[in-house]
DNA sequence: CGGCATCCTCTAGGATACTG
DNA sequence: CAGTATCCTAGAGGATGCCG
C-alpha cells in the first residue's frame, strides 16, 4: 500500500495527500461548495442574478435558514457576491463571482455526467439488490 | 426571473431544471459521491485497490462505521467494486469500477482547482471578516 | 423583503462492544 | 480482519415569530 500511495503522488502530485489529511484547510471550503444546498445554490446562481426569495423558490426544498447560512458561507469564501440596497422594502441581489462561476462550472460537469450515467446507476442498484435478495 | 430560468434551459438543456427539482433521483447519488466521506473514499480508491482497514487509515479521520456505510452506498450505486475472500482472517478488497473512476476524475478536477484557488479563498475570507469587523 | 433569533426534531456520525 | 449492533452526542435543518 506504500507503493500505491507513492504511485498516487507520482501520478497526481501533492494534492491527493493534502485532501486526505484532515487538517487540510480546503476541506472546509470543499464542504461548503459540495454541501447539499451549496451545490444547488451555485448551480442556480450560474443562471444569473437572483434576489433572496426568488433564489429560494428556484432551489426547491431549501429553508430560509439554510439558504441564508449557505449563502453566507459562500460569500465569505468569495464564491458569491451580495449586493444589498438599503431601501424599504429591502432588495438584496446575489450573483456569482468569477471564482464562484468556476466552481459552478466544475459542479455542472459532475452533474451533467451523473445525469447521463443514471441509467447505469439504476442498473447497478437493481443488480445489487437482486443479489442481496437472492442470498 | 422567468427569463432567467428559460435562459438557463436554453444554455444548458434540461439538466439544471432536473437537479433543482427535489424529486430528482440523481440527487441521492450526487449526495453519496459528494458527501464528506464519499469524496475522500473515491479519491483514495483512485490510487488503487485497498483493503478495508488500509483504506480507513488512508482516509484519515473516518470512523469504521462511516466508512462501511459510505462504501456500501457507493457499491450499490455501481461506483465501487467489493471483492471478498471468505477466509480466516477475512480479506476484502475495494476498488473502483469504471463508473467510479469517472466520478473520481470529476471530483479530482474539482479538488485540484480548489487547491489552486485556496489563496484567493483565504484572501476573500480575510477581506470579508475585515469589513465585518470594521462595521 | 430579507433577514436574525429561538425552539424543536432528526439524523449524521463517533465510541464501544461483540461476532464470524 | 471486516464488519454488525448499540448507544449517545453534536450539529443539520425545519417551523415560527420578530425586526429593520
Amino acid at each position: 500500500m506504500e507503493d500505491q500511495a507513492a504511485l498516487a503522488r507520482d501520478d497526481h502530485g501533492q494534492i491527493i495527500f493534502d485532501v486526505l489529511a484532515q487538517a487540510c484547510p480546503s476541506r472546509e471550503t470543499m464542504e461548503h461548495i459540495t454541501s447539499r444546498w451549496g451545490i444547488l445554490a451555485l448551480i442556480a446562481l450560474s443562471e444569473g442574478t437572483y434576489r433572496f426569495n426568488a433564489l429560494r423558490r428556484r432551489v426547491s426544498g431549501v429553508s430560509e435558514k439554510m439558504l441564508a447560512q449557505t449563502l453566507q458561507a459562500l460569500e465569505r469564501d468569495g464564491m458569491v457576491h451580495r449586493e444589498a440596497q438599503v431601501t424599504i422594502p429591502p432588495k438584496v441581489e446575489y450573483s456569482l463571482t468569477p471564482l464562484g462561476r468556476e466552481a459552478a462550472r466544475h459542479l455542472y460537469g459532475l452533474i451533467e455526467w451523473l445525469e447521463g450515467e443514471m441509467p447505469s446507476v439504476m442498473d447497478a442498484r437493481a443488480a445489487h439488490d437482486r443479489s442481496r435478495a437472492g442470498a
